[in-house]
RNA sequence: GGAGGGGUGGCCGAGUGGCUAAUGGCAGCAGACUGUAAAUCUGCCCGGUUUUACCGUACGUAGGUUCGAAUCCUACCCCCUCCA
């Protein structure tokens, strides 16, 4: 077995099984299920997509799930009774938005796209209760966060048991060699080999992918928690959230994130260890490298450029927003308001008062400071914040 | 069906009648410094205004008591625990 394809993971079970599934000579049938009611892929999802695309460089087929049964479902347990569930519509614009995103990574030609509302919806009263059957509630509650929320008298919903049996049939129905998914997905991942066997199928080989922590080093990436960084985010911002994370992340984020081979991963925890390298600049090389597979090599070096002038010599960028308006007689903490650099008028008098605004590369700390109207200004708020300001 | 506990700012969590726009922590923002939007330190962190101050909103919802309520009372909604 090549030893990259166990490079980064958590668990294999069983890389003895594994070893067996990929003697078969065969196409392995790849399985990998995405929930569509959240179609912006971030890098954290890119870790799982990175290992399925190794499976495609070795010949074998990847089945990408959609999930819209479940997500036409929706969870019954908020107050909230307008919880709708997705629209058939709206499933499909967010695979399309899925597809378009996936496809920066794996190959297309070795993937096919399947929807599991297809048969699960098919599905029969008779025939869910007995799924039901074949599995039952004490290996349920071992799941982590059903053990949790049991033994802390927190509320799981009946329906909940229901997901990893569906998402366990859906592997039944896939007849899956392989599911891959996060550690959060194990227990789910093991249903599946559970019902194949109640099936009579051989179970499939579960691969678990670590979690990747967002840019505050703490919480894992994602995008209500406003720390990821999105597969489509422009270069310069994708470089600079990268060159925000923390230093201890830096070789995990070399290892999940890129194709550096070991012995360089290796090096790198080495000098960062020993302190010979500067980590600024191992972590340049880290982000400039992901810009340029989601971008272009050229885009990383603008974008290296983009980060040094303005945080590294502070100057003003070289393209800046521009606004055209007229000349109004109000105070600097108004027109922070009026641009929508800031959201309330408290917020300006604050930032101002601070020393976080300049006009022209000049602080103010007046909010009440009138704008020279005699000619265009540029106005900087916070970090990276600038607005050109023309004058009718 | 019965008994009891609880709902506080983005989150966690103090606070039992005035000095509470509400301790503290996290997250966030700014400044300084630096090696970066790392780390560290400092400040800020509901809104409006004529901004060292004043005003308006705010502690599940709606009322009430009081000169004054997040704090007391009533009703309702929701969450949790124990018993059946």
């Amino acid at each position: 077995m090549p030893a990259q394809l166990l490079r980064g993971i958590v668990d294999c079970i069983s890389p003895d099984e594994l070893t067996e599934k990929l003697k078969l000579g065969r196409k392995l049938r790849i399985k990998f299920g995405a929930d569509p009611s959240a179609p912006d892929i971030h890098l954290g999802h890119t870790v799982v997509l990175r290992k399925l695309k190794q499976f495609q460089d070795l010949g074998h087929h990847i089945i990408f799930l959609i999930g819209n049964f479940t997500a036409t479902i929706g969870d019954p347990s908020g107050k909230s009774k307008t919880r709708k569930a997705l629209s058939d519509e709206e499933v499909l614009v967010n695979a399309k938005t899925y597809q378009e995103q996936i496809f920066k990574i794996l190959d297309k030609n070795k993937t096919t796209v399947v929807y599991n509302n297809d048969w699960l919806g098919e599905l029969s009263a008779k025939d869910i209760i007995k799924l039901a059957g074949k599995y039952n509630v004490a290996r349920m509650l071992e799941r982590d966060d059903f053990h949790k929320r049991f033994t802390s008298n927190q509320t799981i919903s009946l329906h909940e048991f229901m997901y990893p049996l569906l998402q366990g049939y859906d592997s039944v129905h896939l007849e899956a060699d392989i599911e891959l998914g996060g550690t959060d997905q194990r227990f789910n991942l093991l249903v599946g080999r559970h019902l194949q066997k109640e099936f009579g199928q051989t179970p499939q080989v579960v691969i678990t992918m670590p979690i990747l922590e967002g840019l505050d080093g703490v919480n894992k990436m994602s995008k209500s928690l406003g720390n990821h960084v999105g597969l489509t985010d422009a270069p310069e911002e994708m470089l600079g959230k990268l060159m925000s994370i923390p230093d201890p992340l830096i070789a995990k984020y070399y290892e999940l994130l890129t194709d550096i081979n070991a012995n360089k991963l290796g090096e790198i925890k080495t000098s960062l260890a020993d302190g010979s390298v500067n980590p600024r600049t191992i972590k340049m090389e880290l982000a400039k490298e992901i810009v340029a597979f989601y971008h272009d090599t050229k885009a990383s070096v603008d974008a290296e450029q983009h980060f040094d002038n303005l945080f590294k010599n502070k100057e003003v960028p070289s393209e800046v927003e521009e606004i055209l308006i007229e000349k109004l007689d109000q105070p600097l903490y108004k027109w922070l308001t009026q641009l929508k650099l800031v959201d309330s008028n408290k917020e300006a008098h604050r930032l101002i008062t601070q020393g976080g605004v300049t006009l022209n590369q000049e602080k103010t700390t007046d909010p009440s400071a009138v704008l020279a109207t005699s000619a265009d200004v540029i106005i900087k708020v916070g970090k990276r914040k600038f607005i050109k300001v023309i004058w009718k």
